[in-house]
Parts: C-alpha cells; structure tokens; sequence
DNA sequence: AGCACGCCGACT
DNA sequence: GTCGGCGTGCTC
C-alpha cells in the first residue's frame, strides 16, 4: 500500500515524475505496471511505474488517474537492461521506455482487442423442450429453418447432468454460418430478432497461427555442420558468447536450428536476432515449418496491434519459445532466455541511427544474456572488426565454418581496372567489356547475375555543363539525387523533392546533364544493352511497399527474373541458385568515404556480395570493377583473404587510435543558426578537452554539416581502453549541462552517440 | 519532445 | 484594430 509512485514517462527527459496514489488505487500500484497520469497543462500520458514508496517529496503533486494494468507489463530483467541502454549509451530513460513500448502499449485510449461477431443459442432454449419450440416456430420460415439447423449442426454444447452449460463448446461466427448455411445476412437478423440466436463478440487474437511444431522436419546437419555444432556447445561451456565465422552458403541457418532444439529441450526461450531486412518470408517459413506456433516474429513491419499482443503473450504464461526479430526484438519480455543468435552480426543496421537511444542491438543482447545467464551465439562471414577481435583475445568463443554447403566452390573474383578502360574509351556506361561479356553469357546459359551499385536514383547528381552549377538542397548540406522515373530531385537526407530545372539558374544554359550512375540508370542502361533480359531492380524506392522485397526476392529466385540490379540489398536475400555472376559496378564509391569504417564495409559489402554468386557444381564469377585495383583490401576480397584483412585493418586502427583499441563517442550539437552552433561546439570543445586533453578531436563540420534546416557539428573523443567509462559519461553530462546553461546556447541540442558506426 | 504563453508583422 | 509567426520555459 504505497501512497507515492515514480513514474517514467516516453518523454526525453532525465527524470522520473512523482505522483500521489488515491486511496483506491494504492493496491493495484506496482513497479512494472502501466499507470495513466496528467502531465503538463492539459496532457494525459501512459507512463511506467518504476517505485512505489511513502516519501512525500517537498514539491506538490498531482494524483494518477488510472491504473492501466492488473499485473506488471515488463520484466525486473528488462528494467535492468532499459537502465544499462540509457546509461550507457548516454540517452534519457524516457527515450528508451519509447524505443521499447509497442505504440499500443503508450497510447492514453486503450488497446483494443479485434472481435469477432458469434451467435449463440438463445439460454432458454438450451434444452430439448426449447428446442421443440424453436422448431416449432420456424416451420412457416424455410430460410429461417435451415439457417437454424445448420447452426446447431455447427455448434455443440455440453450437458452436465441434463442440464446444458451456458458456453457451448464450439462457437460459430456470423459469417461461417452464412457461409455454410448459404443464408443472408437478413435471415440471421430474422433469427436473432425472433430470439432464438443471440449475437455477441468474440475477441480473437491478430497473432500467427504457426501451426503445430514439426520438429522432425529438422535436417539432418552435414558433417562440416555437425562438427562446427559440437564445437559451439563446447565452447559455450566456458564461454559466453561465441563468435560462428562461417563463410557465405555453409549453412549457418541449419547450426542455428540444431541449437535453438537443444535449447527447447531445455524449457528455455530462444532470442534470434536478424537485420531487418533479412527478415524475408524465406527464413520465417523455414523456422516456421519446424517450431510451428513456437516462433514469434517481431519487427517494424509488423502493425502496432500485433506488436502488442506478442508483448502481452510473452508476459504470459506461456510466450513464444523462440522470438526471430530485428533489433528491438532485443528489448522484449522473456521469463526464461537460454539462447541468444545474432545471425549477420556484422550488419550495421543492429545500431540504432537516430531517435535515441543510439544502442546497438548485438552489444544489448550480450547484456541481456549476461543478465539471464544466456549463451550468445553471433554468425557471420564477415564479422565485425570488434567480434572478430573479442575472438582473437579470447573473451569469445570462436568456431570456423569454412565448408560451403553442396560442395559449392567460392567464387572467383576478377579485378577490372575502369581508370585505364575509361582512359581508353572502353567503358560502356558503366559496364566494362569483360563485364558485358559475362552478363551476355549467363544469359544465354539462362542463368542470372546481379549488378552491384551502392548509390540509388537515376544520377547522384546533376551538373550545368556551362558553369558547373549543381542543384543541392535547401534544408541540406548536400547535392540532390535525380529519379528519373519520378520525374524530379531528391534529397536523401531530408526527403525533399524538387522539380528538374530546364535552365541552369546561373548561367542560363539548357545543358544539364547527369553525373554518375545510380540503380535507376544502371538498370536503363541494362534494359538498352538486353533488351531481351528481364531485369529487376531492388533498392530503397522499389520497396517502398510492404511486399515489394518480398516479391523481387521471390521473383528472382524462381528465375521470373534474370538480372537483379540493386544497392547492398541484393547482398542479404537468401542464396539463389542461378547466378552465375555478380558485377561490382564501382567499388571505389565504398572506398572512398571519409569514414575510417570505410574499409571494413566496404570489405564486408564486397564479401557478402561475392557469395551471391555460384551454384552447385560450377564456380561463380564475380567481376570488381574499380579505378583502385592496386589496393591491398581489393586483393584480400579477391583471395577472400579475411584473416589478412582484419590484421591489416588491426594495425591501423591501433596506429590512429580507434576501436577496438580505442572507445569512440561522438558529441553532436545542432542549432538552426551556423553562427550559434559554432560558438557552442567551441566552447564545449574547450570545456572537454580541458578535461580529456587530447582525446578531443574538433569540433568539426561533418561531412553533411547541415541535415533538415539545422546546422552541425561534431566532436569525436577517442577513449583508451580501460578508461573509467562512467566518469566520462558523468563529464559529457556535465559539459553538456553546462553549455545549456549559457543564455546563447538555450536552444542548441546536444546529444551522443556511444560506439558510433 | 510537446505545448502553452508571450511579444512583433500583414491582413479584414 | 486582429490573426498568427515561432522564441523560451516547463512538465511531478
């Protein structure tokens, strides 16, 4: 019986609210329990119940209004995580109580669970007498009468000692009963208005119905798979956390599917983690087909009301045994988690960008493991420079799978310099002759290829051929993409449209031409070279829709399609078993970003791309067109020469002090005015290297130093392994307090991102 | 983050 | 004379 409640609110603010309990409702407060509460002038919030306590606090407080549940919504396990998330990753609670919560959950008019229309038979003519009746009445109403009959064919009600029970035991719906007793909708009116039949709502659940599990639909695993499965459990005797380093199409899927049995068997739950867009209906039906109604799916495309009806049946008692999801799967209940698989491990996409919290998924779920004493499985071909290293020193477990599955060979990769065919006029668009020639004759093999282009649009840019001009835009620091297809300019950081120009505005010229090759217009190109080819496109404006993907993927893998062009999408459906080659068009567009990730992406992209290709019994090519043949990371992709990239990529990182040698945190502050957010981005510059000395780096203008009308800045600090990571986050606390305090920089954001990408 | 209160330009 | 622009300050 507490009469005081602190309350966590979906607000980004650093603090808990307190609220008075009304006798009433002083026994249903828990922690853990949703409450509704009037915040602001006028507001009324869906809130979290973190204490319940008797400390009158010395400010005056509002009573709560309502007491949304009869027991607690999440888990003490989750709260715990939610706290290690904000604390962390230096984002308000608030913050992550709203990346967490299913919108349902959060919203001040309740859930509502989707109904059914049911007919039952009126209580009084539950008996044989009551039926003679009912009969009886109906005689002079054929409709009426075989409507009526095949409704008692349908249901079934049992009898306790003669009398009937109120429940009949099989419910019949509205429509089933239309349907089967081929009758309209005014006949069932008829009855229920005669009273016969009364109506009233089924509530159903929106949830999949998996079906039955099937366990023997488990594949038997290869001995290459069964190997690397004993190696695992081996290793998960002393580890916690273990890193699968199988190369492309070894069959990681099927080791996973051995594990996740085990760990039933074990009566524990098992979290899958994938990147989101590798959630194809391809991996969920495979799961499906074997664990039935045991699996949950949990990601964004998923609607709200779904999304909180798996959240309530995992606060059930019996919630799904394997939950596959994208990232903020991560941060769903579970009673009793055994098992952890982040599959993709490497994906960038388990990283959070925007709202806070900026939290990546792979660390958040070794934590979560951590704290329920799960194991942590992460697979990959190419793992994370961080994974890969945690495996070196030995904090992880690590198991090699170097064995394609069927004996499939990995493909052979040859280098095409385009500098020199450019030189030579050789090029065709994009296409080098050897690239062309390959195309040609997968083609005429019927076999498929893909084409590679990480830039979407139709050109990444347009230029006045006059006076160099270049439209960009307006709210953005950067130039517009041209869609030619939609007929326009796009910003792809704001998402603004602009019409083409006919004339160039400066100097008044019509000659405004296209500058670069984006998926649009490599895929015009291939339709003028092929024109016989049925050619596809996969990149972010072609799945907009909610089964866009879905469909190319299909499309393509029952070879409707021949040649699939596309951004790094192409690199994450399933394995297809007809490409015969894969065209990088352009590595350098990955090499050359001002990033010092850009490598390791880019060797990760080009790997997981290459492994599109080969099918069984002959060799896949691939072709890596670049104007920089003679880097060493285009050799290592070449010889799939993973170990000599990493070590490479090792030295350097130890050289210019970044991860995993060294923590990054990146310090944003954005303002609408260049001036203001300059002055504060110094000052705050100042103030945390008179802290950390030369771990400060900048402020500097980002590479895009204005996104959606603000201006801003960015100031890296580069921390030594075995810094007291708390008292630097109690630091950037306080200098961001500090200059929010300054009476020029009220209005400046500031925030954090933790481990950037 | 919302949302309300508060002080200065182009309109019936 | 008003309607409304978004600056700043607060939310138990």
């Amino acid at each position: 019986m507490s009469s005081y409640i602190d309350v966590l609110l979906p607000v980004p603010l650093d603090a808990l609210f307190t609220y008075s309990v009304p006798p009433s409702l002083q026994g249903s407060v828990e922690r853990g329990r949703r409450v509704l509460v009037p915040f602001g002038r006028n507001k009324t919030c869906v809130g979290l119940v973190m204490k319940a306590h008797d400390t009158k606090p010395e400010f005056d407080v509002k009573d709560i209004k309502l007491v949304l549940d009869d027991s607690r919504i999440v888990t003490d396990i989750q709260l715990k995580l939610w706290h290690w998330l904000s604390d962390y990753y230096m984002s308000a609670p608030g913050d992550v109580l709203q990346a967490a919560l299913p919108g349902g959950l959060k919203a001040v008019d309740a859930y509502r669970p989707k109904t059914e229309q049911c007919l039952a038979l009126a209580p009084e003519l539950r008996s044989e007498r009551g039926m003679h009746v009912a009969l009886d009445m109906l005689k002079r109403a054929d409709r009426q009468y075989k409507a009526f009959a095949c409704f008692l064919s349908m249901t079934r009600w049992d009898t306790i000692e003669g009398a009937t029970t109120h429940e009949p035991v099989v419910e019949v719906t509205r429509d089933e009963l239309m349907n089967s007793a081929h009758c309209t909708s005014a006949t069932l009116k008829n009855l229920v208005d005669r009273k016969l039949l009364v109506p009233y709502e089924r509530e159903v659940g929106r949830l999949n119905h998996g079906g039955e599990p099937h366990l023997e639909n488990i594949k038997p695993l290869n001995e290459a798979q069964q190997e690397a499965y004993n190696k695992i459990m081996f290793s998960f005797l002393k580890k916690n956390v273990v890193l699968l380093h199988g190369v492309t199409s070894s069959g990681k899927t099927e080791i996973y599917i051995h594990l996740i049995r085990q760990a039933l068997e074990k009566k524990q739950q098992v979290l899958y983690l994938l990147p989101e867009i590798a959630l194809t209906v391809q991996i969920r039906q495979r799961l499906q087909r074997v664990f039935g109604d045991r699996l949950g799916i949990y990601h964004s495309k998923y609607s709200d009301a779904e999304r909180v009806e798996i959240w309530r049946k995992q606060m059930s008692p019996n919630p799904y045994e394997v939950i596959l999801g994208a990232r903020s799967a991560v941060l769903l209940p579970f009673t009793r988690l055994g098992l952890v698989i982040i599959d993709e491990e490497h994906e960038t996409s388990f990283k959070q960008q925007d709202p806070a919290p900026r939290y990546h998924a792979r660390s958040a779920a070794i934590m979560l493991a951590a704290m329920t004493g799960a194991k942590t499985l992460l697979g990959s071909a190419t793992p994370s420079l961080e994974s890969w290293n945690n495996a070196r020193t030995g904090k992880y477990g690590y198991v090699r799978l170097d064995k394609r599955y069927n004996d499939i060979q990995m493909p052979e990769i040859t280098v095409v310099d385009i500098k020199d065919l450019q030189r030579r006029k050789m090029m065709n668009g994009p296409f080098s002759p050897l690239l062309l020639s390959c195309i040609r004759r997968a083609l005429d093999n019927g076999e498929q290829a893909i084409l590679f282009q990480n830039r979407r649009g139709f050109a990444p840019m347009i230029e006045c051929r006059e006076c160099g001009w270049t439209p960009r835009c307006e709210s953005c620091d950067v130039s517009l993409t041209y869609h030619k297809a939609l007929g326009q300019l796009t910003c792809h950081y704001c998402g603004r449209t602009y019409a083409v120009p006919e004339v160039c505005p400066c100097c008044g010229s019509r000659d405004l031409r296209g500058r670069g090759y984006g998926t649009e217009k490599v895929e015009d190109k291939v339709m003028e070279l092929f024109p016989e080819a049925r050619v596809a496109r996969m990149d972010l404006d072609t799945t907009r829709t909610r089964n866009a993907y879905e469909r190319l993927i299909n499309d393509f893998s029952a070879h409707r399609t021949d040649i699939l062009i596309g951004t790094q999408m192409v690199s994450k459906g399933l394995d297809f078993d007809r490409v015969s080659v894969v065209g990088i068009l352009n590595a350098d567009s990955m090499l050359n970003y001002p990033d010092f990730r850009a490598y390791e992406h880019a060797f990760m992209m080009m790997a997981q791309v290459a492994g599109r290709a080969g099918r069984k019994g002959k060799r896949g090519l691939v072709i890596l067109q670049t104007k920089s043949p003679e880097l060493p990371v285009i050799t290592q992709v070449v010889h799939n020469d993973v170990d000599g990239f990493y070590s490479d990529l090792l030295e350097e990182r130890q050289l210019f002090h970044y991860p995993p040698f060294f923590h990054i945190v990146n310090v944003y502050l954005r303002h609408k005015e260049n001036a203001v957010v300059s002055t504060a981005a110094d000052a705050m510059g100042a103030l945390l290297r008179s802290w950390f000395g030369g771990r400060v780096l900048g402020p500097d203008k980002p590479s895009v130093a204005k996104v959606k009308a603000m201006n801003i800045r960015k100031i890296v600090l580069k921390l030594e392994n075995g810094i007291d990571r708390d008292k630097v986050r109690v630091y950037l606390g306080k200098g961001k307090e500090a200059i929010l305090r300054d009476q020029r920089f009220r209005s400046v954001q500031v925030y954090f991102d933790v481990d950037p990408l």
